[in-house]
DNA sequence: GCCAACGTTGGC
DNA sequence: GCCAACGTTGGC
């Protein structure tokens, strides 16, 4: 099992709307690094939904819930969409600031590799960003 | 709104 | 294959 960051802008796509939807096709990514990362993707890993933009914080828990397919309604077969499952929300959201100034998170691909949106991180970053949220 | 950090494109 | 120019992301 492995443990993934995906971001999202919440005034396109909001972790709420996720709630609602309860899964949706996480499609239009255009970076190949986020494209890999979807492609190796298993059903069932751990994925924290963060908001970029507006909030910069982690709000959710959510699984992959399909593996890669070709993305709907893509001239391009190269570009992928995985499906992804709301889980839970977080009881207290983690903000960027607080990633920023915890020493266990100090290597986390937020922070070293700003642009990415779809990254993996460790179980143990995991672990702790889950933690931070129930303080 | 600015800009740093990347990624992509295209001329050579 | 190099690299300058340009585009995009996302924090500030």
């Amino acid at each position: 099992m492995n443990y993934w960051l995906m971001k999202t802008e919440p005034t396109a796509y909001s972790w709420d709307q996720l709630l609602r939807d309860r899964k949706t096709n996480w499609d239009g990514v255009r970076n190949y690094q986020a494209r890999n990362n979807m492609k190796a993707m298993e059903k069932g890993d751990g994925v924290l939904i963060y908001h970029s933009i507006v909030g910069k914080e982690v709000v959710g828990l959510a699984e992959v819930s399909r593996t890669y397919f070709p993305e709907p309604n893509c001239d391009n077969p190269q570009w992928v969409a995985v499906e992804i499952s709301a889980k839970s929300s977080l009881k207290k959201t983690v903000k960027l600031d607080d990633i920023k100034s915890n020493p266990i998170l100090i290597e986390i691909a937020l922070l070293k590799q700003s642009r990415l949106s779809v990254m993996p991180i460790t179980h143990e970053e995991y672990e702790e960003i889950i933690r931070m949220s129930e303080n």
